[in-house]
DNA sequence: GGAGTTATTATACACCTGGATAATAGCGGC
DNA sequence: GCCGCTATTATCCAGGTGTATAATAACTCC
């Protein structure tokens, strides 16, 4: 019986390898589905090599966590263009794939659900969830003063955490029950939503 | 070596006790934690116990799944009294404990993430929220009839999904980072958003 | 108070878990 | 072409997993 034959991956291609296993796997089979074996199969490498890329498995898991929340947070904090344009990608973007998927919800979820436990990842989950209203708040910000209404930071806190969980909670449902929805039902309704909440208009 | 003496206690009360110790324990050490021996230690019992209750531990999972939805939604689903106290009640009992702690929403996220891995799971998920989403749709209903404004179902459920994903986002916010809100800020800001949603006062 | 019922304990099993270790195959430098 | 380095594989380990089974303690009924 001769020795498997394998490819030798730059250091950090493997990793981001092993790393989207691991989502993969949560996202299939939940957390406790996401053994170091089957991340392992998933990837087509052999489950020792985990060891050799991650101290441990619970650091595998928190780096796989971080690329969770870049995912989520990356594209709606970078739109780009006028205040207008914006707010209306910003909002869009959080509710269409492919940041609105059930998979992503199963990752989001299943980090949470763990927040409480681990330390680690609730310290990451803070710095994600803080970039994320900022950045909303510093876009609010932005767009009230180009409609002629400035607005100081505490009102735009307040407008941010309102959007904020408005838009999170439109996500979940969206992800979790995609079919009791219209196509593009729910970005309608967080316009409207959201306009309603400024009491602005967001065209023109 | 003897036999330790035990209890034997009155057939519901002991599932209740195991569902509750379930629930300790995901909350604690989350989905992967809560196994049959740690959680037949926080019962009081025996491992082998469980299985003289549950035919398997994933039917006791889901059993423990409708209770987390049950504590979740009865609070906030059966409020009473005129539309404006109800629709204020319903606002409040889900922005403050103890709906809103941080069991509650660890809770939740394990069952969340679990939702696309097991259709039991994923049909007490749909039969729960569409429950409370209709909870909330007849509510206020009722609360725009009385403020003079009568709406159709249509509208109605517009306003529904869109009051729906702000207090859950508000909920899930203040569950995982409570210390980042003064007190009773949610409440504020979700009543205060709500009014411009539907773009009434809700007092008077 | 003795018999019958069953909730509960105790133990065993096959399998899976994350991690440690040693052998080896692929690849870069010379 | 060969050498050295190390990424990768293959095995092993101690402990934990859900579940099945048999013995027994607690309670009910008469």
């Amino acid at each position: 019986m001769s020795r498997r034959s394998f490819h030798r991956a730059p250091e950090g291609e493997r990793r981001q390898e092993l790393i989207e296993a691991t989502l993969d796997c949560i996202s299939e089979y939940g957390l406790k589905g996401a053994t170091v074996r089957q991340i392992a199969v998933r990837a087509g490498v052999t489950a020792g090599l985990v060891r050799h890329y991650f101290d441990s498995k619970d650091q595998m898991i928190a780096e796989a966590y971080r690329a969770v929340i870049a995912a989520l947070t990356d594209k709606a904090t970078h739109v780009e263009g006028d205040p207008v344009t914006r707010l209306k990608d910003f909002i869009a973007i959080n509710l269409t794939e492919p940041v609105a998927d059930s998979r992503s919800v199963s990752l989001w979820a299943a980090f949470i659900s763990q927040v409480r436990v681990d330390p680690v990842l609730a310290a990451i989950h803070r710095e994600g969830y803080l970039a994320f209203r900022n950045a909303l708040q510093d876009l609010l910000s932005d767009f009230l003063a180009f409609k002629g209404r400035p607005a100081g930071p505490e009102e735009c806190r307040r407008y941010a955490i309102a959007i904020n969980g408005l838009v999170d909670g439109l996500w979940v449902e969206g992800c979790l029950a995609g079919d009791l929805f219209r196509e593009g039902e729910l970005v309608s309704i967080a316009m409207a939503s959201v306009e309603a909440l400024l009491g602005l208009p967001i065209e023109s």
